[in-house]
Formats: C-alpha cells, structure tokens, sequence
DNA sequence: CTAGTGACCCAAC
DNA sequence: GGTTGGGCCACTA
C-alpha cells in the first residue's frame, strides 16, 4: 500500500536516533497525521531491515502494545538510547528527517489550535 | 454509503 | 503530572 515513502524515510534515521510518527507525518505530509504513519509502521513488513523501533510516540513516549514495546527497548537500548521512565530524552535523540545532522525536535508551535470551542466538550453537531 | 477500530496527538480536567 | 475526551484520517467489514 503506498508506504513506501514511510519507510523510506524509517529506513533514514541513523542509529541511535529516534523520531516520533507526527514528525514522519509531517515531514510526508501525511493527510492522515501521526494516525496513518502508525498504521503503517503497524503494517511494516519485516525482512527489509526497517528499523521500526526507531519511531516512537509524541514526547519519547513508546505508544505500542506492550509486546513489541518490550522489543523496541531493547533494540534502542542496544542502540546507545535508554529509556528512561519509560521515556526516551528527545533532547538528545530525537532526529528530525529533514535536517539530519541537528537534533531538533523542537517544532512545537502552540498556536495550532488557537481555539477548540472552550466549556464546550460536547458533541458540536454542525461544523459549520 | 455507515460503523468500528487503530503501533497517534493535544487540550482540558 | 495522570486521566478523559474529542479530532483527525486510513482501512476493513
């Protein structure tokens, strides 16, 4: 299916770095967000040296069952990346696809929801 | 077409 | 700083 390009740029990240699906996503411009990268790495076919457990969630958080979670830590451990409290320290690690060679992964523009409707949690019904 | 699920993310509580 | 809930969209039944 068209992950290609997923993986591709799965297959980018040097070792000992790790990336989060939303960078993928937006680095692919994946309509799909961080959603469709991780249904993708769910559907990565083994045997083509993908290095999946390069990918983690949002903050160095491991979002996966825990047993393929339990893999994932050891083969970044065996990389040079601990975990921490469950939590790997982006400051360090975290690659970002484009610029390679600096670790940044500081991207975090608050102002992508600059307001969702506040005291109002329930059902909007129309959109428009 | 609708409904349900998911290796996600973010804001609010 | 942990839990809840909504949103976003791809994929399957």
């Amino acid at each position: 299916m068209s992950w290609d390009p997923v993986y591709r740029l799965v297959k980018q990240i040097p070792r000992g770095r790790v990336t989060t699906y939303g960078e993928l996503a937006k680095s692919l411009r994946l309509r799909g967000g961080a959603r469709a990268v991780g249904y993708a790495m769910a559907a990565t076919p083994r045997g083509r040296g993908i290095p999946w457990h390069r990918v983690i969630g949002a903050g160095g958080k491991v979002t996966i069952p825990e047993p393929h979670a339990s893999l994932q830590r050891r083969l970044l451990a065996s990389e040079g990346v601990p975990i921490e409290g469950a939590r790997i320290d982006m400051k360090q690690f975290a690659w970002s696809p484009k610029s390679r060679a600096k670790s940044r992964a500081n991207s975090r523009a608050k102002s992508r929801k600059p307001k969702r409707t506040p005291t109002r949690r329930v059902a909007p019904k129309s959109r428009l």
